[in-house]
DNA sequence: CTGAAAGCGCTTACAG
DNA sequence: CTGAAAGCGCTTACAG
C-alpha cells in the first residue's frame, strides 16, 4: 500500500536507519554512492515521510495551531484574519511546519486543540484580552502561545500587535491638521484594556496635545450594521461633530452609509477615519482614509518568533509591535467653518 | 511529562487496553463502576489522547486536508474562500475531523500534502479544472478528493458547485425584464470549461430565447483594478451597451467605479450585475445586484460527501449542485430609451 | 560508514 | 469483562 522505510531499505539493500539518515539529510553518516541509489529510489517509489510516525518517535511534530473563537456557529474570519493566515500559512510552510486550523467554542478546547495533535506552538487570533489572561500552565502546558492583536500580560503568551496607540494618535493628527475640533470616537466598549482601549488612549493624548477636551464616545460593535446605525443619528446626538474615529474600517464604511443615508454629506459635513485598510475601504464612495497595519509584518514576526521559542526554547520577553501608517484618501477634507 | 494511558492505567489498576476502552467508548466491553473510576481519573489528570499515536495505530487519521493554491507568495483567501473556510472547519469539527490548510505552489505538491499527515480526505479550493484533470491514481492514491466548484470531469475526484447556469441565467433574465438587450458579458477568458464558461452558457441561453444573438465579451480578471479599468472605457468600446454582467461582485464593484469615474451613471445609464453576493457588495454605492450563492451549503455537502467516502467508502457519482439566488439591489434599473 | 534494539502512544485482533 | 502481544512507521542513542 504506501511506502515505508522498509520498502525503500529493502530495495535499496540497506537498514531502515541509512535510509533515514538519507532522508533527513546526515550526509556526513552515508556514503556518497549509498545516498545517491537510495535518492534515486525515493523518486521511484514516491515515498513521502509519515508525519504522524516521525513526531512519535521524535517528540516534535513540525505542527502549528491556529486557533480561532468559534461560538456556535462558524468561525468568524474578517477579511483583516483571513489574509493574515494566508500569510502565516506560507511562513510556516517556508520553514517546514504545516498549519492545522481548529475552531475553539469553549475556553477548555483549548488545551484539547494544543495536545491532541502534539502542536509544537499555537497562534491565537481573535480572542480577547479575558480569555488569553484566564490561560495556564495547566491548559498550556509547556507549548509556546502567540496571541495576535493581545494586550494580555499573561507571562505564559507572547504578543505580537500593531502601534495602536501610535495610529489612534496619526488619525487624530490628520484630523486636527484639518481644523477639527469636535471628533467622536467611534468603537466597541472602550474596556481598560485591549486594542480599542489603546487605540482611544492614542487618540485622547492627540486631543489633549492640542488642547482639546475628551471626544465624545460612541460604543457600537465593530459590523457595518452597527455603523450604519450610528451614522444615521449622529447629528442628532452630536450637532456639533464634524468628524469620526472609527476603530475599525469595516465600522466605518458602515457610518459613512449611515450619514450619507441621513443627508449628511461625506466629508464635506462630516469627515471619517477608520482603522486596518481593508481591500474593500478603497472600494467605497467616498473612499476611505484609514490606519494600516502590516499584516505581512505581523505574520512573519509571529511565525519567525514562535519558532525561534520551539526550536531554541528562547523566550523574547517584549511583544512585537509593528508599524502602521496613515492611508489619506477622500472621506476627510477639511472641517466646515 | 505528557498524560499517556499508561498512566491511568496505572492509577485505575487495569490494564491500557481496558482505559483504551473507555476512552473510545466500547461500554459493552467494561463494567460500569471501572469505567466511572476510569472517567474519574482522565477528568482528574486531564488526558488527551495522542492524535499521532491513535493515527498510526488506527491506520486513519481523523484530518481532513484543504488545499489552496499558493503561488509564490501567500494564499490567495478571497473573502468568499474565507466564509467557506470558515463553515467548512465548523462541519468538520462537527464530526470529530480536524482540519489541516495547506498552500500547494507546485502540483507535484499535492501528493506529498495528501501523504505526509496521512489525511483521510481533501478538499481542493481555488485550483483551475485543468489542474483537477491532472490529478491522477499516483498523486491522489485512494485518498478522497473533492474539488469546490470544479466542473472536471476527473473520475478521481468529486465536484461541489453552485448551479452556475441558472445563476447566470438569473441575471440575464432579470436584466432582459428591465428592456436590456445590449448588454456585456465580462469576466476571465471564456475557456471552454469552468465557472466561467458555464455562467458564459447561462447567460448567453437566456439572451437566445428572448431573441438577441451572443452578447459582447469583454475579458478581465478576477480583480477589482481590472474592473476599474474595463469600467472607465466600457462605453468607448461598446457605446450602445445599457448594461454588463459580471462573473464575480469585485470585478463587478470595480466595473461600476469605473463607469462613475468616467461619468457614466450607475444604474442610470448602465446597469451592472456580479455573482458571489459578498458581504462588500451591500456596502458599494450604489449597492450591488448579483447572484447569491449558498457558502454554507457548500460547506455541508462537502463535508458531508468526504466523510461519506472516507467512512463507508461509498463513492457518489454526481456532482453537488447548490441553488442560486438573484438578490436584486440598486445597481440595475430599466433601459434608457 | 552501517545496523540491531528499544521505544514513541496508541489500536487491533485474539485469548482467557 | 479484562489483558498480553504484536504492530503502526518512524527516530534516538549506541555499538560496531
Amino acid at each position: 500500500m504506501r511506502v515505508t522505510l522498509k520498502d525503500i531499505a529493502d530495495a535499496a539493500g540497506v537498514s531502515i536507519m541509512t535510509v533515514s539518515n538519507v532522508i533527513n539529510g546526515r550526509h556526513a553518516r552515508v556514503s556518497a554512492e549509498t545516498t545517491a541509489r537510495i535518492q534515486r529510489i525515493v523518486g521511484q517509489l514516491g515515498y513521502v515521510p509519515n508525519g504522524q510516525a516521525r513526531s512519535l518517535a521524535a517528540q516534535t511534530s513540525q505542527l502549528i495551531g491556529l486557533l480561532v473563537p468559534a461560538g456556535h456557529g462558524s468561525l468568524a474570519i474578517t477579511p483583516h484574519h483571513a489574509e493574515f493566515l494566508g500569510q502565516a500559512e506560507r511562513q510556516l510552510r517556508r520553514h517546514g511546519y504545516h498549519l492545522m486550523l481548529r475552531g475553539i467554542a469553549e475556553p477548555r478546547e483549548v488545551a484539547e486543540a494544543l495536545r491532541s495533535w502534539s502542536l509544537d506552538g499555537a497562534i491565537l487570533l481573535g480572542f480577547l484580552d479575558e480569555d488569553i489572561d484566564r490561560l495556564d500552565r495547566r491548559t498550556i502546558g509547556s507549548i509556546p502561545v502567540l496571541a495576535i492583536d493581545s494586550y494580555s500580560a499573561n507571562p505564559l503568551t507572547i504578543g505580537v500587535r500593531s502601534d495602536d496607540v501610535t495610529g489612534a494618535r496619526l488619525a487624530a493628527e490628520h484630523l486636527l491638521s484639518l481644523g477639527h475640533k469636535n471628533i467622536v470616537f467611534a468603537g466597541p466598549t472602550v474596556h481598560n484594556a485591549g486594542v480599542v482601549h489603546e487605540r482611544f488612549l492614542g487618540f485622547q493624548q492627540a486631543l489633549h496635545q492640542a488642547g482639546i477636551p475628551d471626544p465624545a464616545v460612541e460604543t457600537a460593535d465593530t459590523t457595518h450594521a452597527d455603523g450604519v446605525t450610528l451614522g444615521r443619528r449622529l447629528l442628532d446626538t452630536h450637532p456639533h461633530a464634524t468628524a469620526v474615529f472609527a476603530t475599525a474600517d469595516i465600522l466605518a464604511i458602515g457610518i459613512m452609509e449611515g450619514l450619507t443615508e441621513a443627508g449628511v454629506p461625506v466629508p464635506q459635513r462630516v469627515s471619517v477615519v477608520g482603522f486596518d485598510n481593508l481591500d474593500i475601504s478603497s472600494y467605497t464612495t467616498p473612499k476611505l482614509t484609514t490606519v494600516a497595519q502590516d499584516i505581512t509584518g505581523k505574520a512573519v514576526e509571529a511565525v519567525t518568533r514562535l519558532l525561534a521559542i520551539a526550536e531554541n526554547g528562547e523566550h523574547p520577553s517584549a511583544p512585537a509591535v509593528l508599524d502602521v501608517e496613515l492611508i489619506s484618501r477622500m472621506s476627510t477634507a477639511a472641517a466646515a467653518s
